[in-house]
DNA sequence: GACTAAAGTGACACTACTGTCACTTTAGTC
DNA sequence: GACTAAAGTGACAGTAGTGTCACTTTAGTC
């Protein structure tokens, strides 16, 4: 009954994450983005009333895929491979680092519906923390992780160690690794 | 022999600092800078060409006052001591690590002397590392560090600490003694 | 008190983006 | 093959920034 789409949501979304990652929140105009799907900057307008609202719907894409990967992770076994398995996920992941922290950068003076994202964001943003708590509260009870340090900076600093740059082009095998070891039992020789 | 300038290079440093680090480097405009100098626009261009030239001399400026302090560290003493120095000189210049990732923000495409501070402050960040490196060679020549890790990878880590989200309010002593046993013995009961 | 030179101003032309809307195109329906 | 409704277009007005420059202001010099 209507006419055929020039681009999907997906190419939308994948287009919209390129140029976010290389150039930046503020890069990303809807002139760019037309122009890389080969569409008119109006059409882009039919579906996102402005950038907010969109990005805002990109993120909910991003965030979903997430959280749907995440649940398919075992968590039956011993912590430390429990510990192995969650670190290659965040690094399989790790990109959604970098893209969460976008939702920042949406200005609270944008539509309803960017409002409506922003918040629903937030509340996955907690819901992934409470599922890597579930995993923290495995090892407490295991008696695996020390007493005397607190939940967040553990969470903090697993979540952290994605962001590292690689400056030395160290393999990526030896990287992930060498990371598992600080963050089980540091860097000291005992 | 001239008129009394309206703001010193300090002040204009500063305000450029606020801003950025509220609102990104994108935010940063001659207009809103001009505006919370109380000057015309104008008159900012009577020192700087554009707005990469400025920001590339506010990150000399930041660089160099980071590098001075550096060079205050006591690195005469047993190596845990250091690793305690190293990261309190960190958390106390925390935002170094934010200001020096807007380098890569600032294009190729612009004045002759934006692109000489530009190399200058990679020369600096190598000068930086070279620091850092001299540090870890003590620790290696005391064989305190395990020998299977890389050093980009320790670097790296105690560099990213920095920016871990105290999403939870931890107090910062808390906060700092968590990372300093983490790093250098791991989150795993023995 | 005239002169100088740096400091500062504000109007001008330009650019790149935003959001809108009347219009055109097209796949499917009757 | 006329009709419909969603998809897409491109011209328009508006906004917010950029870089320039002839001009004004002012502290110090002679």
């Amino acid at each position: 009954m209507a006419r055929e789409r020039k681009f999907t949501d997906e190419q939308l979304f994948n287009a919209t994450k390129k140029m976010i990652i290389n150039d930046g929140y503020e890069a990303f105009t809807f002139s760019r983005l037309a122009a890389v799907l080969h569409v008119s900057r109006g059409s882009i307008y039919k579906y996102y009333e402005n950038k907010d609202e969109l990005i805002s719907e990109f993120l909910m894409y991003e965030m979903n895929r997430f959280l749907h990967d995440f649940q398919g992770l075992d968590i039956s076994r011993d912590f430390e491979e429990q510990v192995e398995q969650l670190i290659d996920f965040i690094f399989k992941h790790s990109n959604i680092h970098h893209v969460m922290e976008i939702i920042h950068q949406i200005p609270n003076n944008t539509t309803q519906r960017a409002k409506r994202n922003k918040l629903k964001l937030n509340e996955y943003h907690i819901e992934m923390y409470q599922r890597f708590q579930g995993f923290l509260d495995i090892g407490r009870s295991q008696q695996k992780l020390k007493k005397q340090l607190p939940d967040g900076i553990i969470l903090g600093m697993i979540f952290q160690t994605i962001a590292i740059p690689n400056h030395f082009g160290i393999a990526q095998e030896i990287w992930i690794t060498s990371i598992k070891e600080i963050i089980c039992n540091g860097m000291i020789e005992k």
